[in-house]
DNA sequence: TCAAAAGTGTTCAAAATACACCCATGA
DNA sequence: TCATGGGTGTATTTTGAACACTTTTGA
């Protein structure tokens, strides 16, 4: 009797599946992305995408929590997936497949030293150095997917802190966007979709008047998402 | 002298890489699923999307190609990915991922022989049986995708003969989305992106008068493409 | 000759854009 | 008090949805 498919796929080959992790954050008005040095063999040195192999009882999806997890210290990190490389030669001499994904994090709350204990840095997008391998590709491929998303839902809230202004947010989109927008019509647009909840405080870092502090509502997002509203920011 | 990455790499896990093909057509006015039922153990008898599993050698896109040729005896289909599968225990007993493969044809051209010597036929999208596996997932999924991008894309003609008039697109669009469309207003819209070439002939099936045929025009629209054009269907 | 689908034109409302202008405040 | 970014209001243009109307032609 025959218990696992197992059985049936012995004669088929297996290869090794690892999973790379694009982490987006934002700060100073730039874009930025955490990438690490190899501290040892292969690549010793090169420049590289924060990854790891998926290990043999694991979901994908966990090995990329794990890494996130172990490099930033964060346990909520946004992810999902962006896609698989699947070239045969793409990591010489090894059959190796890696599922990509798209992380977002607020740059605030990273674990500074947990960071630099792994050798990783964050680097503005436009002053990358060369990654190993096709991770050249994953980053140009997650940046397209940034564009899209932030063009249809409200995920600029995952690179802010939790408290953030409108002209904070205006700063993010125009740094994911590489232009200018007006800001009362940014304003407005992104305050029709009553996602958004005013707070009392204050941001005076960047003005004497200073701007008034909003936060996401998530609740009231979900009730939107339900009733089918289009989020079409710019 | 360590050659190759391989070498590094021993100690880590390998797995069986597969990928699932989720394959769309167009056809009386409904949107229609290529799938296929096992002949073979395991899993003898269930219905199951195209698959198949990644040669050590070949790279993960080209063993959708083949896949693709192997049923539907078509070179050019046009497909692109759609989701990696990584659930540890997706494939009862044995470690096995899927890299999912979103694909369009053009029901008039394929072998229809082929398939029907394949196990392999259409069946409409809302009389789905049940599929092996996370399949059904696969194709959830996939049909978000085909919304996604046929909101945004001219994607719907890759479903359309080379020849089809504006009704016959029409009716395609009104399938992808479930609802109805304005004639009047959905023919200014498709025509406005200038991407159709009109023919002198007409398609006299569905009227008396008859409609024009039109042809994709792919010159014109990797030009607008590259000009930031935004094409905004519906 | 008329029903039915193809195709055009007009109207009204909503949304995007440009931009003028007021507000608050610390230097 | 004035320069500066925050925030509001308004005029203009563009786009979208609704729908009336005209054309063509085989049954």
């Amino acid at each position: 009797m025959i218990s696992s498919a197992e059985e049936y796929y012995k004669d088929e080959s297996k290869m090794h599946v690892a999973t790379d992790c694009i982490v987006f954050g934002f700060d100073d008005g730039e874009l930025k992305l955490l990438i690490f040095k190899r501290r040892v063999a292969p690549k010793k040195g090169a420049w590289s995408l924060i990854g790891s192999f998926v290990q043999i009882n694991e979901d994908v999806d966990n090995a990329a929590r794990r890494v996130l997890k172990e490099i930033t210290g964060l346990d909520n990190v946004f992810f999902e997936q962006s896609l698989t490389y699947g070239k045969a030669d793409r990591d010489d001499g090894a059959r190796c497949i890696s599922v990509a994904q798209f992380a977002l994090i607020r740059i605030d709350e990273y674990d500074r030293e947990l960071t630099e204990k792994h050798g990783a840095y964050w680097y503005k997008l436009d002053e990358l150095p060369d990654l190993v391998l096709d991770h050249d590709q994953m980053v140009i491929d997650a940046l397209a997917k940034l564009r899209r998303k932030a063009k249809h839902q409200p995920i600029g809230f995952e690179l802010l802190p939790e408290k953030f202004t409108i002209p904070q947010l205006q700063s993010l989109y125009e740094a994911i966007f590489q232009r200018n927008l007006d800001p009362g019509n940014f304003r407005k647009k992104v305050l029709s979709f009553k996602v958004l909840k005013k707070l009392d405080e204050k941001d005076k870092s960047s003005s004497k008047r200073g701007a008034y502090y909003y936060r996401f509502d998530h609740e009231n997002y979900k009730k939107l998402l339900e009733s089918g509203y289009n989020f079409e920011i710019l």
